[in-house]
Formats: C-alpha cells, structure tokens, sequence
DNA sequence: GAGAAATTAGTTATCGATATCAAATATCGC
DNA sequence: GCGATATTTGATATCGATAACTAATTTCTC
C-alpha cells in the first residue's frame, strides 16, 4: 500500500518531459512543436526525437487555456438532420486539432427566432457558424452585425457575399446532376424546389434551369413544383407531377429528402423505377444509399465543409482580436454527382428487369 | 485610435469577475459552479446572481488544464451511421460540461483489425469507449486489459459484464415489438436477425423467441433469416420469407436498415403495406421516419446513452487515478416503442385505403 | 575585425480555473 | 458557556503550454 518505491502514476507526457528528454528548454520544445518561430536544425532533431520517443501529442487544454481560447458557437437548426453527424465530425475534430472551444446550441424554436442565436451570443462567444436558412436571415445578420462577434454563413451565402462563408457550388452541382439526366436521354424533367427562404434552393433551381436552356428543352411551368426540403413536399410535388399526361420521365429534387418522398409515391402508383420514372436527389444523405432504388444524387463533402468552417471562423476571430481588417473569406468546394440506382434511360423499359436486384 | 478611454476589449466574464461582482473569493464562485462542495445559501445566490447578469460560462479549456484534463478515446467503427449525430451530440456535449478531452478516431480498416484502438491507446488517452462490434471483441478487450487504459462497452455488454458498460435492454424492447404484434394479431411472425458478432442482435432475439413463446405462438426455422445489419440483408431476408406459402404476415428486423431492405423489397412486390404485411425495425435512425410507410420501430435515447457514457468513463478514470478499486458500473437505460404507419392489424386489407395518404 | 543588426535560445509571467491547505465561522455535547 | 468538532470560506500554488521579454549567439557591414 504504502511502499515507497511506487512508480508514479502513468500520465500523458508533457512538453517538459521532453524538453528534459531532448536538453533544452520546455520554450524550445514548445517552438518546435508550433513551429512558431525557427529553432537550429541539431535541436529541433533531438526535440523531434524525443517526441518521437514519448508519444507526446500536446494538451490542447493547457494550450487553449494560455493563448486565449477561441470560443466558436454553432447553431445547430435541424438537430435531427442526417447529415449532422458528419457534419459533427469535422467541426469537433478541428476544434480539438485547434484547441478552440466549441458551444453547440439548438435552435429549440423556430430557427428564425433566433433564440440559439441568442443564448449564443450571450455565452460570450467570439465567432458563430450559421447554417441554412440563417446565414440569409437579415434578422441575424443584423443582430450580429451590432455586437463584436463574427459570423460565417455555412452552405448559405448571399449574392453580395457580405459575411465569410463557406458553400459548395449549388448551380454547378444542379446543372451537373441535369446534364446526367438530359445524357441519359431525358427530356420531359421535373423539378422540386426548396424552400423560398434556401438560397441554396434557388441556386439549385438556377442550375437546372440554365442548363435545360443550354439543351434547347423546355421548362414547363407545371414540372416545377414548391417543396419545404421535407419528404412530405416531395410526396405531395410527385403527386402532382405524376398525374399529368404526358408524364415527366425524370423528377430531380433538390433535396434528398424530397426524392425519398418522390419514390414513395412512386412506389405507391406502382410504377418500375429507374425505368418508368427516374428520380434525382440532392446532398447524399445516409438515406440515398438506403432507399431503393438507391438514389442518384449529389455528393457534398460535409466533414470537410465543417472543419474549414470551424478554421476560418477561428481564424478571422484571432484576426479580428489583433485589430486587422476582416477579410470576406468565402471556400467554395467542390461537390459530387453520385450515380447509383434510381436514375436510368427513359427507353429502358424492357432492359433487363433489375426490380428485384440490388446492385 | 489610440484614444486612452477606449473600453478594454470585450471578452467572455471569467470566474473572478463573477466572484468580484458578488463580493466573494473566486474559489467561493468556483463552488457554487461545480457544486463540489456546499456553499451557504446567502453567498450562492449572490453568485448566481452574477452568473446570471455577466452570462458567465466556464472556460473549459482552464478547467481541463487545471484539472488534469481526463482524455477519453471514442473508436468510430461505423462513420457513416445514421445514428452518428445524436451519439456526438451527446458525447460532446458533455465532455464540454465535464472539461475532459474527446479524441475521436473512425476505425478506417475493418472495425475488428483494432487499428484506431491502437492510434488511441498511443495517443495517451485515458480511457475508451468502445462501441459495437468492439464491446464483444475478445481481442480488443485483452488489449485493453495489458494497459492501464479503462473501457467502457457503448450498447454492447457481454454476460458477465465484465466491463463497465452503456446499454439498452434489447430484450425488453424486442419483447415489447413482438407483443405489439401480437396485439395486432399476428400470428405468423418472422425475425431477421442481426449480425453474429453483436451481442445486442442475440438479445433483440431472444426477447423476441421468448414473447412468441409466452403467447404459445410458433417460432418456426424458416421464419427467422440471418442478417447483418445492413439494408441488403434484410432485403435478401424478406425475399426468402416473401415465398412461402403461407407467408408471414408480419416481419421483425433486428434494426432500421433491414427493415429498409424488407419494405423495398415489399414494394417491388407490389405488396399493400402494412395491410398485406406489416414491418417493424429496432434502433429508430433517422430512416425511420423518411421510409414509406413511416416506420414502426424502438426508440433508443442515443443522445442520452452517449452523454452518460462519457460522464461514466470520466468517473471511472478519475478512480482508477485515485487508486480506488473500479466498480462495473453497468447503465440500462429505458427504451421505447414507437408506433409509426408500418404495422397495423393483418385483417384490415379493406381499411381505409391510405396508400396515397401520409400520416 | 569591431560594432550593429539579425537570429536563436532561455526566463519569467500568465491564461482561467481548481486542488490544497489554512483560517474563520458555525454547531455541538455536556 | 466552554472547548471540541464540523462546516464553510479564503489564500496560494499549480495544471501545461505559450506570450513577452531578455540574454546569448551568429551574421553582416564596411
């Protein structure tokens, strides 16, 4: 119990471990790891060693505690929202790899009630990440625009690009997805909407137009139908796109959500699907890949989006904190046609019947 | 600029503004937050108070640096789950609250390969959470044992509990699905099982075999059909079940994605559900609810498990630390049956049709 | 090659919170 | 009502890392 020799408790190393390891100064050390300032090249090898030697990685804490820690808020305004654990994912992991502290707070209200926004607010935080449809709420923008906080508009961005914000490229992705369609021999396409407050949604719709346009095909005004990003919308825009004659050969939706509710009217009417109908999502949910057939959609990489976020907004908070100009930082990624099931040839009716394959 | 009365920058309140406000030491105030130790009524109130009028909120990142931050590991074995966003919710959320380290690693080669097990253990965390198939892993639970690392089993817990673990009871929720059908008055019931490594999949078996057996209803082999969890499973499963004669009348999956698996392969068979054939799955992931017919299933409160699993490996490290002996902590925690559009009464095939109807 | 300028390394103080121990106050038994 | 015990509060040191400053060394200029 009491034996004095007890080795000491294992405990993770520290920077000063392996200063003593490497002989030289814990501040040496420290320069190293950060890179902060250049240390002679016989040192910087016998810290790098030691490192190496101990298995040190740095207590963000401890860091975080001494440089000020960054605090960033997000405003999570669909907790339920498939896509949130990717999106977790990358937010957190750069928040640990930055030592910056991160308040996650739902909007338990409507989202343009801006009460998350709030309790964010008075938390004291130095930088907020806005998701749809906040980072084109004038209400928040506004709100944010009296106190000293930053803000970054996340998927969303307004013409004017008067916040940072990072987004994928919603037309590029919506006129790529169209082109698959038209490829494939479509003609008579239908298209869901978003919701109006969604500019996103009305990109998306733009690229649909514009390249239907490119392709010299009509746009009918009844093969566009109002959707809310809900399955039900995509549900109740299929019924109405279905009970026309002629029917449209391709709905594209834009979102997959509403696609997951095309389907399930279309499954219900009973109709073959890819080959009577052919049905395009967008955003690649986990819930493309479960519906059957699986979805035809377009991919945007979330965890990446999320950790760029959480990196921007850190730095335009330490940025801002040191008295420089804000610089209207705006990453636009690149996002992804998926192909997979639900999408094929309108003249495909006898090809092989893959109604009871899975691919 | 340069102006000597400018208000000195905003920054978050910090422990001592509030002890200064309420007229207290900051150690008084630090109390009152953790509630670690009692503090008279008068004096809690008055930092109350201050907490309230300042919006204080802790700094995490002193706290952990004060307090020996506790590092815990989470091994992500399925990334892509649906699931995953209430589980980092939760986690987070409390590692925020608790001030311990979360270090997040997705497994990248197959879960059982150990490969981020190893990457956390180097990393010099204290403790890890282990989620499915990992719980049940012999080989991982004999590597953690060499070191000095706690475990916890997330939704998985072998017999003997040898390790202090997080769980649903899955047989008393299968149980309560299997009675629900019964009720419905089912009477041909079939059970696609989950995969043979997850200890949670013998369990939603066993509470389903046992609830057939006290209604003295059959439990014949060509009802039940292995599985693995994933939609294809379940879609092969139902396939099997579909084409006997006298088929099921109702299908139990051992979770959401096979049950997805059954219902599209329902549908290809142009089946009328839930009259012809009702559905139910286990776990109620976000798919649930976007499936047509909306999914009966059980609701588990991931959210919930995960914040609990991190305040239970962040206690049990803190003991080990003190030199304590580990208690085998094991939490139950409830879940429940959620009735959706997917089961109904197996007579009513002249009910109300409401295959164009959504709920 | 002397002195100035630039570069690199070390020392000390500090971030915000809490562990620890000491002091002050309240409560109790008889 | 006194000393003893229990409870509550405060002062100080400290967690691990780095900012800011100082000291030492190197490099450069003419």
């Amino acid at each position: 119990m009491s034996t004095p020799t007890r080795k000491r408790p294992a405990r993770a190393p520290t920077i000063h471990d392996v200063a003593t390891l490497a002989g030289v100064s814990s501040m040496t050390a420290s320069r190293v790891v950060s890179g902060s300032t250049p240390v002679r090249q016989a040192l910087r090898e016998k810290v790098n060693a030691a490192i190496k030697e101990l298995n040190y990685r740095p207590n963000v804490a401890a860091r975080a505690a001494r440089s000020g820690s960054v605090r960033i808020g997000i405003v999570l305004t669909n907790p339920k929202s498939s896509i949130l654990g990717e999106f977790l994912l990358g937010a957190y992991g750069e928040s640990t790899r930055l030592g910056v502290q991160l308040l996650v707070e739902p909007a338990i209200e409507d989202p343009v009630k801006l009460d998350a926004l709030r309790r964010l607010m008075r938390a004291g935080v130095d930088g907020i990440i806005l998701p749809p449809p906040l980072g084109d709420s004038t209400a928040a923008l506004a709100l944010l625009r009296k106190s000293r906080i930053s803000a970054l508009a996340f998927a969303t961005a307004d013409s004017q690009a008067s916040i940072p914000a990072v987004t994928i490229d919603d037309f590029k992705g919506a006129a790529s997805m169209t082109q698959h369609l038209i490829d494939l021999g479509h003609k008579r396409i239908a298209f869901v909407q978003g919701g109006k407050l969604h500019s996103p949604a009305q990109r998306r719709e733009a690229g649909f137009r514009a390249t239907m346009e490119k392709n010299s095909l009509p746009v009918r005004a009844a093969w566009i139908a109002p959707g809310d990003f809900t399955f039900k919308s995509g549900f109740e825009a299929a019924r109405k796109f279905l009970s026309l004659a002629p029917r449209p050969t391709a709905i594209f939706a834009a979102n997959d959500d509403m696609a997951a509710g095309v389907i399930a009217l279309a499954h219900g009417m009973n109709l073959k699907l890819p080959d009577e109908l052919s049905v395009a999502g967008f955003d690649d949910t986990p819930i493309a890949a479960t519906l059957w057939p699986s979805l035809t959609t377009i991919h945007q990489p979330i965890s990446t989006m999320a950790s760029t976020a959480v990196r921007t907004i850190a730095e335009i908070v330490r940025r801002a904190r040191a008295g420089e100009a804000g610089a209207f930082i705006h990453h636009r990624m690149e996002c992804m046609l998926v192909v997979r099931a639900s999408t094929a040839s309108p003249s495909a009716q006898s090809e092989k019947t893959r109604t009871t394959t899975i691919s």
